[in-house]
DNA sequence: TCGCCCCATGAGATCGATCTCATCGATCAC
DNA sequence: GTGATCGATGAGATCGATCTCATGGGGCGA
């Protein structure tokens, strides 16, 4: 491929003013100029970023690491920062870990050594990832994304999980329901998810009800309905639950359904993220929502600044209750349909 | 950041030997070899990638473009390439096109100027793509991403969609539909929706049935039911319907059952990409899949191939028809519930 | 003991663009 | 007319790692 040497040699010039017709034209005569951008289309030259990358000490790339591309909340998110990225001249590294520690810590050595501008991550646990403490020590800009901050932690972006679930109880409480459960993946694999559970518990306190021990499924993102069966049956059963994560809830609301049980007659699924696709199910899912889209902007925004030298302040970004067909008021009867596996 | 020239000097040796002792150890003396990496760690030695792809004219970075990150198609497809490309040791730069002819154009002249060692590309059209014709006169190894193949074009990879949605269509045949539709985005915008709507229209020959004129929706992943209704009266309304991508699929399901329609009582409604949430859903979407995490691996282990200057052959990869509750057999009385909007 | 070869290492060039500084010619003010 | 200024341009250094080639010392066989 042609460089810039043959380019100006072919113009008759030397490097530095055939660098010059691209970088600051207005500083190159009309006539030299003309010359050079012949050169150039007649080489079909195209600049090498990597040498320029080199020489500027500064990348022009970001690099991403997301848990997952399966799940939308981060598809969705990803695709927000692209867009972003890319007005402002940036490129995305993009790799996903899986939420496996090991493969976190290549993967921001990795991106450390590739000489991003800066970075944006998504982990499992924030306060005890070892990866954190090490970037910590680095002069690399990074920016946690959906994780919760910490008091001398990285600087975070997100909403304020626990407030947000506890307003999703609320909600549910609102329309009359009284037997809530709350429904995870394996562990509380994600220090969002442990936020999103105290703050259910919390809006139980408040309203005096008891909030019942976690209903975990063996996956993060796919409900097992057997998990599910001792909470719907006997006198105290749940007629609603909160899911974690809105695939989760999707998942489980098919599930039932394949159970013959009504959502929301039965039982009410709220789910958490607002994915777009729940709004084209039916019934829709209710959400309580996390703007991705603003997130994702967001985010990219901060870490440009951070960039600069600045250290934006990174306030909570406001979650969003959205209404939908899965819930509605518990049933009248507390005799519901018994469960059966399919 | 440390560079190596320190770490040499603080090991007490050249630029060279340093060097080897991380690229290649053995030829270093393990004293020596010590000294250096001891020096390394003291200083928090991190080897800087862009000088070494100036070195080596390589970036070990493959250029990927998708339409969009929003269809999960695409995302799965990408996090399969992801892991892919992370075991060969590559890192891939990701960018969304939209389907934008302008951006396709930009994003593609911006990676080469990065210098990626290969592009895989997914398009609208690939036969009119601009962009192709100019990647056709590059050296950096290109590779189309389900768009079909052309004769004299570039190298593609996906699954042969006319056949597929032949497939597809004689499915329902096969359940007894004869009234069968095909539901597409606008104006068949993707190659890959046009061949698969010649599929259909094979296949309906084929039997002696009619093929219908396509249901085109306004949004490439959204279903109006507005533009179903007319099919859905008179004596030659629909019994099945199908559709070019599952998301058009699942809220087409959504807004019928919003509607009181039953799924697959009143109307068939078949998918075609075979997306993972379409497992999850009630009833569960009937599918033709693409294997997309195949796709993804697939793309990156032929171009890695192509970036080493073979050119592997590149057979349809196998389409496989998912059962699910969205089909089933077409009402046995004509007289199916009149469609009310919403 | 001489000569040969191999191993470990170093000096210097290289990748491609850009930045700094120097130079040269022309224009302008006095 | 002469010195100052400005605009256009070129020479050379630089970013950091790696590659080639040269060198020097040690070991081994004759």
């Amino acid at each position: 491929m042609a460089d810039l040497l043959s380019v100006a040699k072919l113009a008759g010039v030397s490097r530095a003013t055939a660098s010059r017709t691209f970088a600051s034209p207005e500083r190159v005569s009309p006539t030299t100029r003309r010359k050079v951008e012949d050169a150039a289309t007649q080489l079909a030259f195209r600049p090498n970023k990597v040498a320029r990358q080199l020489r500027a000490q500064a990348t022009k790339m970001i690099g991403v690491m997301v848990p997952s591309l399966n799940n939308p909340v981060f598809a969705e998110q990803l695709h927000a920062m692209e867009v972003a990225a890319r007005e402002a001249g940036y490129s995305l590294i993009v790799t996903t870990s899986g939420y496996d520690p090991s493969r976190e810590q290549a993967i921001v050595e990795e991106m450390l050594s590739q000489r991003v501008d800066g970075l944006a991550l998504t982990v499992a646990v924030a306060r005890d990832s070892a990866v954190l403490a090490t970037l910590q020590r680095e002069t690399t800009p990074c920016l946690l994304v959906y994780n919760p901050p910490h008091p001398g932690g990285l600087p975070a972006i997100g909403v304020d999980n626990r407030t947000a679930m506890a307003e999703a109880t609320r909600h549910l409480i609102a329309r009359g329901h009284r037997h809530i459960g709350m429904v995870a993946g394996p562990l509380l694999q994600s220090d969002r998810a442990r936020l999103r559970y105290a703050g259910y518990r919390q809006a139980m306190r408040e309203h005096g009800l008891a909030a019942r021990p976690l209903i975990e499924m063996p996956r993060h993102t796919q409900a097992e309905l057997a998990c599910l069966a001792p909470a719907l049956a006997g006198p105290n059963r749940l007629t609603a639950v909160l899911c974690t994560n809105d695939l989760l809830a999707i998942s489980l609301i098919g599930e039932l359904q394949r159970a013959k049980f009504s959502v929301p007659d039965d039982l009410s699924v709220m789910g958490f993220d607002g994915i777009d696709l729940g709004r084209c199910l039916y019934p829709s899912l209710c959400s309580m929502e996390q703007p991705r889209i603003e997130i994702g902007r967001a985010a990219i925004a901060t870490l440009l600044a951070m960039i600069q030298g600045q250290s934006p302040p990174l306030p909570f970004l406001p979650h969003a209750l959205r209404e939908g067909e899965s819930v509605g008021a518990p049933p009248t009867s507390r005799q519901a349909p018994t469960l059966r596996s399919p």
